[in-house]
RNA sequence: GGAGAAUUGGCAGAGUGGUCGAAUGCGGCAGUCUUGAAAACUGUUGAGGGUCACACCUCCGGGGGUUCGAAUCCCUCAUUCUCCGCCA
């Protein structure tokens, strides 16, 4: 969300950034500047009325103490009016910050600088590639195919289970998902990420602390039994454990890590690319996630960049990175860069992590703030990214590294599994 | 799941209808003293709105109510603790 006195000071410049966007925000950021006026010339008007209703009252006591039970009673009778227009004043104060409330979750973030302008993933810009991409022998199968052969993931039986997107790995299969969840948290703990375990379900509060509601709720699985929603991604339990938090300078900065599992409906996304790992109703990812200074955040969103390029190297896949285009930036992201890596039998690219600054988007709505040098409370900048999703990562593994005799295991991981191929 | 108790500032903990945004202690910050530090002493120390700055307003777990007036009374929800039941 955000700030409404950088709104009131900037508003031309975001309207003109949001553009990038493809989204007119002109007469929405204007209804916000109506809303944000008409909020305060009511608070205005009902602090007054609430300073006269005080004053009254504090005299009531003061003639009630000293005996002037008569005195007092004609004052209380003054009193009704201001109650009447302190009631109705606050009715309306409660409209209005609602209005306002609603119209500021309209406005998405506002576009770095760097970031390009496009409409949709076709613009976004690569700005990164590195790895051989194999020359398979003949014969060379996709990943299900695979999965299949050597039965190490089964799409059926999930279906059986719970559904189409829920796929169950079997031996070896099982094996290497361990392996690359703790090869991951072991990576990003060495690069001085603090592992921390959370809640799979977050409550609403939460949802709209990281911004996933009002805007995603068709996404989420809901429970409404509990009215708890199971995590898209670790970005929400991680981020929201900073909800009103307010920080000293000297803490930053923060750094977590956290394995789980991550729950989509993926709602009108069937069709010809959601074939086997490619998308998933539940998946396993690690994150990482940052709260910064604000003077550091893209300091940190490029060491966020190197670590995922790090892990990538040593798992010796084919990768690009991509900025994306404003067309295709997130709702809540200021500046997002998305890793893919190269499925040679699929010929395609596997969107594998997305690591975004958020500037002070998320921040305003979790009320994560800290003390600057002053003595001043200031938003903090929130930054996260996959390091990294597992079942993409794990078809270019399956589809990279197969072989007429099997699938060879990335050295970097055969410590973590107990075997260096699957046949 | 059942019965009871509780929820106050960074922490501990007073406060049961009136000048209480809230005593006191600890912690934090600044100063005095000291070669330096500790101790001691003095001052200061919640968040938000509003204002050029004051004034002023809101917040004592969340929401609602009673009252001229609520941290204090009532309702409701959440959470925590104790006891019982069930259970990985």
């Amino acid at each position: 969300m955000l700030q409404l006195n950088v709104i009131r000071e900037n508003k031309d410049a975001i309207i003109e950034a949001l553009k990038k966007r493809n989204s007119d925000a002109a007469s929405l950021i204007d209804s916000v500047l109506v809303l944000d006026e008409k909020r305060r010339a009511t608070q205005t008007q009902l602090d007054k009325t609430l300073a006269d209703s005080n004053k009254l009252s504090k005299e009531i006591g003061i003639l009630y103490k000293s005996g002037k039970a008569q005195e007092a009673n004609a004052l209380k009778e003054e009193t009704a009016n201001l109650k009447e227009s302190s009631k109705d004043l606050t009715e309306e104060l409660n409209t209005i910050a609602t209005e306002l409330q609603q119209a500021l979750y309209l406005i998405p973030n506002v576009p770095h600088d760097s970031v390009p302008t496009g409409k949709s993933e076709e613009d976004n810009e690569e700005i990164f590639k590195e790895g051989d991409i194999p020359v398979l022998a003949g014969g060379a199968l996709p990943h299900w195919e695979l999965a299949k052969k050597y039965d190490i993931i089964d799409f059926e039986l999930g279906v059986k289970i719970a559904g189409a997107g829920f796929p169950v790995y079997k031996g070896k299969g099982a094996r290497l998902q361990r392996a690359l969840i703790n090869y991951f948290l072991d990576k990003n703990t060495a690069a001085g990420y603090n592992e921390i375990q959370v809640p799979h379900v977050v409550n609403e509060a939460s949802g709209y602390g990281t911004g996933q509601l009002p805007d995603k709720e068709g996404q989420m699985y809901y429970m409404p039994a509990d009215d708890l929603y199971l995590i898209p991604t670790a970005e929400i339990p991680v981020t929201n454990v900073f909800r009103d938090v307010i920080l000293n300078e000297k803490d930053f900065p923060i750094t977590h890590t956290a394995y789980t599992p991550c729950f989509r409906r993926e709602a009108g996304s069937y069709g010809a690319h959601v074939r086997g790992l490619n998308r998933l109703h539940q998946f396993d990812k690690v994150e990482i996630v940052r709260v910064e200074h604000p003077s550091k955040s893209y300091e940190a969103l490029d060491g966020m960049v190197e670590h995922v390029k790090d892990i990538l190297r040593e798992l010796k896949l084919p990768y690009r990175i991509l900025r994306l285009c404003a067309g295709d930036l997130g709702f809540t992201s200021a500046l997002t860069f998305d890793f893919e890596v190269f499925s040679t039998a699929q010929d395609r690219w596997l969107e594998i992590s997305s690591v975004s600054n958020f500037e002070t988007y998320q921040a305003n709505r979790l009320k994560l703030r800290f003390k600057d040098e002053d003595g001043k409370s200031q938003l903090a900048h929130t930054l996260n990214g996959s390091a990294l999703a597992l079942p993409r990562v794990l078809a270019g593994i399956l589809e990279n590294y197969q072989t007429p005799d099997g699938i060879i295991i990335p050295e970097v991981l055969v410590p973590y599994c107990g075997f260096d191929k699957i046949d």
